[in-house]
DNA sequence: GACTCGTGGGA
DNA sequence: TTCCCAAGAGT
């Protein structure tokens, strides 16, 4: 039933909420992205609902982390481990591999507990509140109001970086994130609709990506143009202001590369907290903020310095001296060099390409 | 409230 | 090249 939307305009309030509510949904049910692990607006409307278990998976991939980016492991977990049980049985180092290259490998820690959780305590069956959902590891207030709201149709109110940016727009907020935090999540809760809470959440996710976009939005596509106090005011390219950031320190260190003569390299795992924490790793020195003398290779060999990698961590920014050597019999357990890279975080699958 | 914690793609 | 930042969580 497609009816026209009542007309609305700032700023929306009680009165107006059900119009835009209403706009954004017939956007949605015209304009869904289709999503390996989504449900489209036209099967929920007959009562299909997704597995909760791929959308939680879903939802922590796509922590910070861009569609395009997650897609394929999402393929790759999905495909190996296809249920919350299989994940639970699963080997830590073996979903710590799987999540190579992804990033947050808290994220892989923490979703291997939570499944363990999930398994043993909830009998394989995910909460479907919000507070049952926040208290399973590596779900947060984001990832526990996103899962109730998709996977359980309830009206929870979903604020992720898109929503706060539509939100900032829609009300013309001007405060800059993070402080404007409380703020934005109470409108969103506002505009939370008691009918299809979880289309909502991702139509508003849908807005964000494909026309609210954070440079040069497509306010002329946008079915909430007619109430945006940001358009009105001909500032929506502009919201949300944010906090200055901070440089960038740079780091430096050392990683060694010993190779046996069939081709395996010497890998190890690093502490299991802490930056890449728990990740197969190369040996590699301490990161310091200044490029001091060689540090001593961790075993006695004919080490020749063959370049350098550079990578940069969400904080710092890191230039390490690859060295390698011919190592046989490998002081450690070792593994044959692709094979390694794709098991490894990326700064140390450079480190493995640079070594040829 | 302020830090820590990855990565790749686009402008 | 450089900067920005994407469906945040834990401490």
């Amino acid at each position: 039933m497609q009816t026209e939307s009542a007309p609305f305009s700032p700023p929306i309030t009680s009165a107006t909420a059900a119009p835009a509510q209403a706009a954004l949904l017939a956007w949605y049910d015209r304009h869904a992205r289709a999503l390996p692990w989504r449900i489209g607006p036209a099967d929920r409307a007959r009562g299909v609902m997704p597995d909760p278990y791929r959308v939680w998976l879903s939802e922590v991939m796509l922590q910070q982390t861009t569609v395009a980016a997650a897609g394929r492991y999402f393929h790759a977990f999905t495909r190996a481990w296809p249920r919350v049980e299989a994940l639970a049985a699963a080997p830590r180092e073996a979903v710590l591999e799987a999540w190579a290259g992804l990033g947050y490998y808290a994220r892989a820690r923490n979703l291997h507990a939570c499944a363990g959780v999930v398994a043993a305590e909830h009998g394989g069956r995910f909460p479907e509140t919000e507070d049952g959902l926040r208290a399973l590891p590596g779900i947060g207030a984001y990832t526990a109001a996103a899962i109730a709201a998709i996977a359980f149709d309830r009206p929870a109110a979903v604020v992720d970086g898109n929503i706060e940016r539509v939100m900032a727009r829609l009300f013309a907020e001007t405060e800059p994130l993070p402080g404007v935090k409380p703020r934005l999540r109470a409108h969103a809760a506002a505009l939370t609709p008691a009918q299809r809470p979880g289309d909502h959440a991702q139509a508003l996710m849908d807005l964000g990506a494909t026309i609210c976009t954070p440079r040069r939005p497509a306010c002329a596509l946008c079915p909430l143009r007619p109430g945006c106090a940001a358009h009105a005011a001909g500032i929506a390219g502009e919201l949300p202001a944010r906090a200055p950031k901070l440089a960038r320190p740079v780091r430096h260190g050392h990683v060694w590369a010993a190779l046996d003569g069939q081709g395996a390299v010497w890998v190890v795992r690093r502490p299991p907290s802490g930056l890449l924490g728990g990740m197969l790793a190369l040996p590699s020195s301490d990161w310091t903020a200044a490029p001091g003398p060689d540090p001593l290779p961790p075993v006695p060999g004919a080490w020749e310095a063959i370049g350098e990698v550079r990578h940069v961590f969400t904080h710092f920014a890191l230039r390490l001296t690859v060295h390698r050597a011919r190592i046989d019999p490998l002081p450690g357990p070792g593994r044959e060099r692709a094979a390694a890279a794709d098991a490894m975080p990326t700064v140390f699958a450079k480190a493995l390409r640079l070594i040829g």
